[in-house]
This record gives structure tokens, C-alpha cells and sequence, in this order.
DNA sequence: GTCTATAATGGGATAGAC
DNA sequence: GTCTATCCCATTATAGAC
């Protein structure tokens, strides 16, 4: 994480907190900023808008993200490195399909209700076609979504679940699971809340890990009925 | 369509064909306009780009709508008169359930095909919390997604469909269909094409309608297999 | 209705003192 | 590393001639 070209190990307790301070101040400034160009979009975000939140100024933050551009592109580096981290669990395609998919979506929508504002920064950058960031998500989402899909390709043609479109599967688990973050505007309006609750996602979860259970012909064990 | 206090009925080939031009003129800037602001969201976008792709000045474009913000919210009034025009489909809840969720599935991924910018103007809307339009959506789309939730739970009463959350059903139908719109870069993408053809939306419309009509347990009747 | 000119604002970025 | 001051540019919006 932080850069370990101290040129200075004499004053180890000095400088060491002198980097505390700035990896802490840096975080800081990311994780306001990621709501801003959230509730705002990369035109609409100011920085000053994101430093006032962060507590400094203007030209402060720019000491440490010179240009607004090179601060966007980290939120959407964290972001992609946060998500990517969380994604890794089709890496076992040994195990049931069932089970797999289950955690997949879960892991999804644990994304989308504890970093909404990661997940529409993505989406907006996408929404616009990827101006700014198309480069980074054709080198490092695009292998993976194309990795999971290989991975539904297996178990059809090994039997283990039912003959799907495997792209259009992995498209729309994406939807599904990404809109509890995108959506969830509209959603709250509709269900008469302020903001969508822990149990709406879970009540998500079920419904959505149905369809797709089901779509692909696996038995459905989650929750309500058991076998006597 | 056109307002209709024509104020010299004697000159009525000259003034109407202003009236005409008027109108045609209004429609190409609304028409470029909606594309502007879904690439670049509302602050990204310029009235000068919108001008200059409409074929007119500047000033000119603000002589027929005086601020960007009620050019803005004259865009998302076209996109909901289009997009409520078409999903009247359930107001028909005696037709079959099977049939209804099909022509509903149909209908909004058509949607997403022949209008992709409409459907990212108002999906930048919802992401950003729906500043400028939060008031419009509760008046508009909410009522209407309340009322589609309530014919899904009177078929379930009725027992014509398998019991599931019907609101949560109603989430992931839009989820998935809007998606179509919204993340067309992305899957364009994964796809290693341009641009989505008619086919994907076919291919997603197959499996779309197979995964609800699984879960709500109604028999699936489209395509492969007919009965002999 | 369309043009030129121009106000007025806001925001990104730089320079330099401390 | 942080602050004050300032530059520079893009953009919305208005005024007024034709």
C-alpha cells in the first residue's frame, strides 16, 4: 500500500507518523470523494466541494492529487481493486454450481450495500461510455466477467447445470445485484423508506438467487423448506 | 402536438409552416440533447455542444429554451412520456401472467434498444439521488411500479403464479432490461463488438423471460420446443 | 428570430510566502 | 506541507443591434 522508499530509517517514529498522517489524510480525502463524484458525476464533482468535506483546502488536496483527473482515476482504481478482491470467488469451479452462485451473488450485493457510492461511480463512468477509464476496465473487468462466464460454460457442457447463455446470465446477475446500489434511489421511493434496509437486501437475495437457481435448473435449498 | 393559438387564421400556409419549423427545430435540439447529456451527464454537458451538433447557435438554442435546466428537465419529461406511453401493458390483468410478463419484458428491452440514451439520462438521474427530478419520479414512475406490484400480488392471491416479492420481482425485471441500456459499453465489451446487435437483445430477451417465468412457476412457451 | 458582444460566475490549476 | 493570492479558461446567461 504505502510507498517504501523512506529515505530516512534514522527517524523511523517521526517519519513513520509523518506517513501515518499523510496515508490517513489521503483516505480521507477518498473516501469523500468517492461520494461526491457519486452524487455528482466527474463534471459535477468539485474539488472544493471535496475538500471542504475532507476538512482542507482546496489547494491543499492538490498538494496531494495534483490534477482532478489523477484523484478520479485513484477512486476508480480503489474501487475496481476493492470489488476485484471481493469477486474472486468463481475461482473454484469444483464446487457446486449451486454453492457458487449462491456466494457470487451474495459477495455482489454485500458490494452494493456497503459501498453504494463505489459501485455508482462505476456505473456512471460506464453509463458515459467509459471516457476516462475504458482502458483500465477493458484490461482488468472485462478478463474477469469473461473468466466467470468460461466457468458456466464448464459446468453446461459437463452437465452440471442446465443450457443457459452463459454471457447473458453473467449480464444480467450483473444487473440485478449492481441496481440495489444504483437504483436504490427509485427503490427507496417505492418501498417508502429514506434508504433501503438490511433486510430489503436480503429479501433481494433470496428472490434473485431463485431466479437464477432456477433458470439453471439447480435445486433451490435456501431457506423455508426442508427435507423431513 | 403543435399549440394550437395560431393568432391569423388568414395566413395560415405561412404561419403554420413557422409553427412547423419551430417544432422541427425544438425536436432536434431535444433529439441532440438527450444524447449529450447521457455522455456526459447534466454538468458535463455543454449548451455550446448541444448547439453546435443541432446545427445552431448558441444563443440561438437559448432563445428556444431560456436555461439548461429547463432544457434538462424538458428531455426527462420526453423520455418518461415515452417510456410510460409504452409499459401500459399491465393495465390487461386478466390476460395470462405468462403472457403479460413477456409483452412487459418485451416492451421495456425494446425500449432499451431503440432509445439507449433516454434510458441513461434517466438512469444518471436516479444514481446521482435524483436531484432535479426526485419529485417528478415520485409522482410518475412510483405510482405506476406500485400499481404493477399489485397486479403481481393479486395473481399470486389468485394463486396464478408462484408466490415471490413481488416488489423485488418488479426491481429485477427493471434491473436487468434497463441494464441493457445503461451497461451496453461494458457488454459491448465482454462481447469484443462495437456495439450490441438485435441479436444480444433477442439472446437477453430469451433468457430473461426464462429466469421469470421459472421463478413465478408458469411454463415456458417460448421458442425451441413446440408441441407436435 | 438570429446575430455580436459581453457580463458574471465558478472552477481547475499555479506561484510563492511562511 | 499549508496558506494567500491570483491566473486562466469554460460556461451560462443577458443586452441590444439588425
Amino acid at each position: 500500500m504505502a510507498s517504501d522508499k523512506s529515505p530516512a530509517p534514522q527517524l523511523k517514529s517521526a517519519s513513520g507518523r509523518r506517513l501515518q498522517n499523510r496515508d490517513r489524510l489521503e483516505s480521507d480525502i477518498l473516501l469523500q470523494a468517492v461520494r461526491v463524484f457519486a452524487e455528482s458525476g466527474y463534471e459535477g464533482a468539485s474539488i472544493a466541494t471535496i475538500a471542504e468535506r475532507a476538512g482542507l483546502s482546496k489547494q491543499n488536496l492538490m498538494y496531494y492529487f495534483p490534477s482532478k483527473q489523477q484523484l478520479y482515476q485513484r477512486v476508480l482504481d480503489d474501487v475496481l481493486d476493492d470489488w476485484l478482491a471481493r469477486m474472486d470467488l468463481l475461482a473454484h469451479p469444483d464446487d457446486e454450481p449451486g454453492d457458487v452462485l449462491r456466494a457470487y451473488i451474495s459477495a455482489k450485493l454485500r458490494f452494493s450495500r456497503e459501498q453504494p457510492w463505489a459501485s455508482r461511480v462505476y456505473a456512471l463512468e460506464v453509463i458515459n461510455g467509459a471516457p476516462l477509464y475504458g482502458g483500465q476496465i477493458r484490461d482488468r473487468v472485462v478478463p474477469l466477467l469473461r473468466k466467470d462466464i468460461a466457468v458456466f460454460e464448464q459446468w453446461i457442457a459437463a452437465g452440471r447445470i442446465a443450457p443457459v447463455n452463459a454471457t447473458h446470465l453473467m449480464f444480467t446477475i450483473w444487473a440485478m445485484t449492481q441496481s440495489y446500489a444504483d437504483f436504490s434511489a427509485q427503490m427507496a421511493l417505492v418501498l417508502d423508506r429514506k434508504q433501503l434496509l438490511r433486510r430489503d437486501f436480503d429479501e433481494a437475495e433470496q428472490l434473485i438467487t431463485r431466479m437464477v437457481l432456477a433458470v439453471v435448473a439447480v435445486p433451490d435449498l435456501t431457506g423455508e423448506k426442508k427435507p423431513p
